[in-house]
DNA sequence: CGCAATCAGGACCAAGGCCGTCCTGATTGC
DNA sequence: GCAATCAGGACGGCCTTGGTCCTGATTGCG
């Protein structure tokens, strides 16, 4: 099913979030977790990780929070999905583990699933959060909780 | 770490190996697990699924066995991964599931991975089984399982 | 200077999916 | 009729993931 993770579904729409904040504000957790509909601890374990990764940066102590590091158009989902599940990589075989392949020395695709890596790498890379944004978005957040969009 | 699953890789190599054999002729389920150094209950259940999707045709009975539907070449990896993991999505919520996101309401993101989907879908599909095809294959299986290519 | 708010980092547990195996039945050649 | 082989599904164990919580570090405010 080649399923992605919800961590980073869900870093997608927080950052989508974020990006409709006013230059120089900062947005803490919890505000985040209610203009979302997302747990708070989850919200703030995505925003841990999207810190790491560089695609925001935050404020600590009192009035703290976050904010982008670039502009949306300005981040591919690639380094979105790099931030949360790590290195984008298909297979077991090549996350430097060598030996964990247990029929490694008859495996005749060590190796060979790189084409196909760095052509999903480059798809990925080509897509910004800004080409997944919706007109709808100009709306408040009360606006979109109130009318669903189904 | 965007796994893709296991089965997907023994699928490859299983193809592969059924590439190399004489036009015409079958390999049954036994065979190619000692060809591939793959368990044979998992080389059978492989082989199943690629049968239903109608990457290898199968032929029942004693002396019986499976040979590729069509050339190596011709079989890009999108499919094969299709056939052992459905439908290629990216995100839980495209598979049809309407109700299944609990935020489905306030999700901004709804329906926006179609691009996303697309563009990996079109990267799988122009990637060939024989584009992942490697020229030590031309030795026999015996001499790749005896000298590692570690 | 103390306090409250907020982020940082990790530990922890439950749920679900995946992997590998096995069993029974259907088909085909000898 | 028998043996070989594929078809299809059931099943249990293991691992990953998702979500929560706790403790500590940092910062602004009174």
């Amino acid at each position: 099913m080649f399923r992605l993770s919800k961590l980073s579904d869900y870093a997608v729409v927080v950052l989508s979030e974020l990006g409709r904040t006013a230059d120089g504000a900062v947005r803490n957790a919890s505000g985040l977790a209610t203009a979302t509909g997302i747990a708070e601890p989850t919200v703030a374990k995505v925003l841990k990780l999207l810190a790491s990764g560089g695609l925001v940066t935050s404020q600590r102590g009192a009035y703290g929070g976050y904010r982008l590091a670039r502009p949306l158009s300005a981040i591919p989902i690639a380094d979105v999905i790099a931030a949360i599940e790590g290195p984008i990589a298909l297979t077991a075989c090549v996350d430097g583990h060598v030996g964990s392949c247990e029929v490694e020395c008859s495996c005749p695709v060590r190796g060979r699933w790189d084409p196909v890596n760095s052509a999903i790498r480059r798809a990925l890379s080509e897509i910004t959060l800004a080409d997944m944004a919706c007109p709808a978005w100009a709306l408040p957040a009360t606006a979109r909780l109130a009318e669903p969009v189904v």
